[in-house]
DNA sequence: GCATGATCATGC
DNA sequence: GCATGATCATGC
């Protein structure tokens, strides 16, 4: 392997070098001195150096010196250089291990932009993304490149997409217009986010129109959409319906669905079903969902949009009386895992900040029919984050207390609380002190989500 | 009416 | 086989 012989000045060149390291790590290409000299450094830093991997790749494969300024990594050829770590499922699937980290958001000139000359088209319109297979405990030099592909952010994906983006990028930065950087979350938008990007949970930067300081973020592309990308590379698009099916239709996600259930609103479920054409013998107990699958014209219930997006859609039947008496679950945890975590990498951290909730709300009525009330999406406000971060931390102190059936209950906070999640009462896990407890997980207390969807 | 624990239906 | 979403059962 010849290192360092491409053209820096074109795109296709660089490309096709990057590309023949697929199949190889670092180790199979650097020579044995380099490769003692890189672990010195791995040992000097111990592994506390995010992005450390990178700076190795731009500097032993490409034999350029990192940078931090806003300039593309190739500046003649416009070509930013990402390395991205991905993981293999057990179904032998890639995906990816994080979101993929774009540039730094300058929240004090970033307000005087506007998209078309943004910093970030400048900095990130055309990427070169290696992927590489990441596993836990294994040497930087031993990570293989599995995928090296070249993005062009406004030629090689849909129209679709990049006016999400662009709606995203937009939505991101009125909100620090706004003064609001420090409320900034990743589940505001829905493919292009605003990522914490801090070298320590304590570092802030200063926000215009605020005194309050913000965590540093950078804009990224949301791990479920970077999950649809990887799928492409490799050949696999998405076979789940789209919201595209109806070319009438609004582009971005949320107008797209606010026009799709326009005319259904205040309906009942009976005059729905009759308009588009649905009728039971037996009513099955999931309609309300069926309803709205072919509402917006889904096969099932998974739809593209929302899987790029990290949107989960729930329906919601109030009781007559107009009160929501059902809590929402999230993922169980492992007693075994949770206790090893900290709570800003936890899952349940990361489900809250990035994930985006649509709700379809029904009304129960006196006869046998609901009313279709509203549509609503929603994400968990950073400003209510301290509340579920004393949950969390209170859970994880009693599982390392020994009191994994004595957890947080819905008394103890206004916000959420844990309760059991299994088959039944026999479906159990280890407690990680010899003991087996039913399996649990958090909740966002009803009341809580019923003050949401009245503000 | 609510807290708490439990379980069901469905689909991946 | 299991997670997920949705709902039920019981008792205070």
């Amino acid at each position: 392997m010849n290192l360092h012989e491409y053209d820096k000045m074109s795109k296709e060149s660089i490309l096709k070098y990057a590309q023949k390291f697929v199949d190889k790590s670092l180790r199979d290409v650097l020579g044995i001195n380099t490769c003692e000299e890189i672990n010195k450094k791995i040992l000097k830093y111990k592994g506390r150096r995010k992005g450390f991997f990178g700076d190795l790749v731009e500097e032993y494969i490409f034999g350029i010196s990192n940078n931090n300024y806003a300039q593309a990594d190739f500046k003649e050829a416009g070509v930013e250089l990402k390395t991205t770590a991905i993981r293999q499922l057990k179904s032998k699937k890639y995906s990816p291990k994080d979101r993929l980290t774009l540039s730094m958001i300058d929240y004090m000139t970033v307000i005087n932009e506007n998209w078309e000359t943004s910093s970030f088209l400048e900095k990130n319109k055309l990427l070169l993304i290696m992927f590489y297979l990441y596993e836990e405990k294994q040497n930087l030099l031993e990570y293989k490149f599995k995928i090296v592909e070249l993005l062009n952010l406004l030629s090689h994906i849909s129209n679709a997409d990049l006016a999400q983006i662009q709606q995203d990028w937009e939505k991101i930065v009125n909100k620090i217009r706004r003064g609001e950087a420090h409320l900034l979350s990743e589940g505001d938008t829905l493919y292009l986010g605003a990522a914490p990007k801090a070298s320590n949970s304590k570092s802030r930067r200063s926000q215009p129109n605020s005194i309050i300081d913000a965590k540093p973020r950078a804009f990224s592309l949301k791990t479920t959409y970077l999950n649809y990308l990887i799928q492409k590379f490799i050949g696999k698009e998405y076979t789940y319906s789209s919201l595209l099916n109806n070319k009438t239709l609004p582009l971005t996600v949320e107008e797209n669905i606010n026009k799709r259930f326009e005319s259904y609103l205040n309906k009942t479920n009976y005059e729905i079903e009759k308009e588009l054409g649905i009728e039971y013998i037996d009513r099955p107990k999931n309609h309300r969902r069926l309803l709205i699958n072919k509402l917006l014209g889904a096969t099932s219930n998974k739809i593209e949009e929302f899987e790029k997006a990290n949107i989960t859609l729930r329906v919601i039947a109030l009781e007559k009386n107009g009160r929501l008496i059902e809590s929402i679950s999230f993922p169980i945890f492992k007693y075994k895992e949770i206790v090893k975590q900290i709570w800003e990498e936890s899952d349940f951290y990361r489900q809250l900040s990035e994930k985006k909730f649509l709700f379809v709300v029904f009304q129960k009525t006196d006869k046998d029919y609901d009313i279709l009330k509203k549509v609503q999406f929603w994400n968990f406000p950073m400003k209510d984050i301290n509340s579920v971060k004393w949950v969390w931390k209170e859970t994880v102190k009693r599982i390392k207390n020994k009191k994994a059936n004595k957890l947080p209950t819905i008394k103890e906070n206004i916000i959420s609380h844990v309760r059991p999640h299994g088959r039944n009462g026999e479906d159990k896990i280890d407690t990680g002190y010899g003991t087996l407890e039913v399996k649990k997980c958090f909740w966002l207390n009803a009341k809580y989500i019923q003050k949401q969807l009245e503000e």
